[in-house]
DNA sequence: AAGTGTTTACCCCCCT
DNA sequence: AGGGGGGTAAACACTT
């Protein structure tokens, strides 16, 4: 087994499966989705054992690309003709690397199978309402905030897995990978009904008095939500980040040029308090004096008038903002 | 025609 | 031995 990040892989094969390559390919990329050949570009340019027998592991990366559930197409817009779509990454599989490791994954990803015939009939819209989803599960706690920063490239990877392992963050994590770019964004305090507005969804005076009377300090979207950019433009751009900020760590060390295995230390335990509450709007129940049922109701109530919107609708918002 | 996407089959390796 | 993850080959359909 060569040792990543020091020599080249010129001669060797790299250690990281075909899942974990296209992966790295997916989180490089600023829009968190790819072409094909762009993720087959990505591997040559990095590893070169990948220069040769082309014809042979392309084959078996676009055989992974369709057999894991972990991977989602994205159909290309009229405006951006070319052949294939582009490949994404299914929300829910953020953990699908052990200790964040590129290098063994800790299970398959796998959807259920009603999942799997929505995914596959109709993989953008799945993946909108996937991400939106707030009932039942680990999401069962998550408002329509975090709806609306798991919309579809508002925020693509990083969630789940940040969650799920405490404290630690991946190089890869879209905590690490978005930095310092959005802060700004997410500090200027836009209350969730000018968020819902901006995506097109009308907003009635009722709704934002509730929602105003419920919340009158957390209403806003701010930086504890970092894990939700909202777009500042009408291009698709959202995850403009160098391969400097890509490789450096939270914690300011800086990685080799190969992704290597990341060891967890023994401070990455779970996060104190507000277990099963996400990272981004946690503070809506921690801080809030209303009593959290109330606030699910009203989370609940918002949630319903964001997801249930025609499909027309969020089609249209797909079609423009993609 | 070439590239892309899907599916099936078989193999190997590792773990339990 | 059985199961799961991963790699490879190949056939086939579809799209550009």
């Amino acid at each position: 087994m060569p040792r990543p990040g020091k020599n080249s892989y010129s001669e060797q094969k790299p250690p990281y499966s075909y899942i974990s390559l296209t992966a790295m390919a997916i989180q490089n990329s600023t829009e968190k989705m790819l072409p094909l050949s762009d993720i087959y570009k990505f591997i040559m340019d990095r590893f070169p054992y990948y220069r040769e027998n082309t014809q042979r592991w392309q084959n078996s990366l676009r055989h992974n690309l369709s057999f894991n559930d972990c991977f989602i197409k994205i159909p290309r817009r009229p405006e951006q003709p070319g052949k294939g779509s582009f490949w994404a990454l299914h929300p829910d599989c953020g953990d699908m690397f052990e200790n964040g490791s590129f290098l063994r994954r800790r299970k398959r990803f796998k959807l259920l199978r009603a999942e799997h015939m929505a995914c596959k009939s109709s993989p953008m819209m799945h993946y909108f309402h996937h991400q939106g989803k707030l009932s039942g599960g680990h999401h069962e706690h998550q408002g329509p905030a975090a709806a609306v920063g798991r919309l579809p490239h508002f925020q693509s990877y990083g969630s789940i897995n940040s969650r799920q392992s405490g404290g630690f963050k991946h190089p890869f994590a879209i905590e690490n990978i978005i930095g310092r770019d959005y802060k700004g964004v997410m500090t200027s305090g836009l209350p969730i009904t000018s968020v819902m507005q901006h995506l097109g969804y009308p907003v009635p005076a009722q709704l934002s008095s509730v929602v105003n009377s419920m919340w009158p300090h957390v209403g806003m979207l701010s930086d504890s939500m970092s894990a939700m950019p909202l777009p500042v433009s009408s291009e698709y751009a959202p995850f403009g980040v160098s391969m400097k900020d890509l490789y450096h760590h939270a914690s300011g060390q800086t990685l080799p040029t190969m992704p290597v295995p990341i060891k967890p230390t023994p401070s990455m335990g779970p996060m104190p308090g507000l277990s099963g509450l996400p990272p981004g709007p946690s503070h809506l129940c921690s801080s809030s004096s209303f009593p959290i049922k109330r606030q699910k109701n009203v989370l609940t109530l918002i949630s319903q008038f964001f997801l249930y919107k025609p499909t027309s609708h969020i089609l249209n918002y797909i079609e423009t903002s993609c």
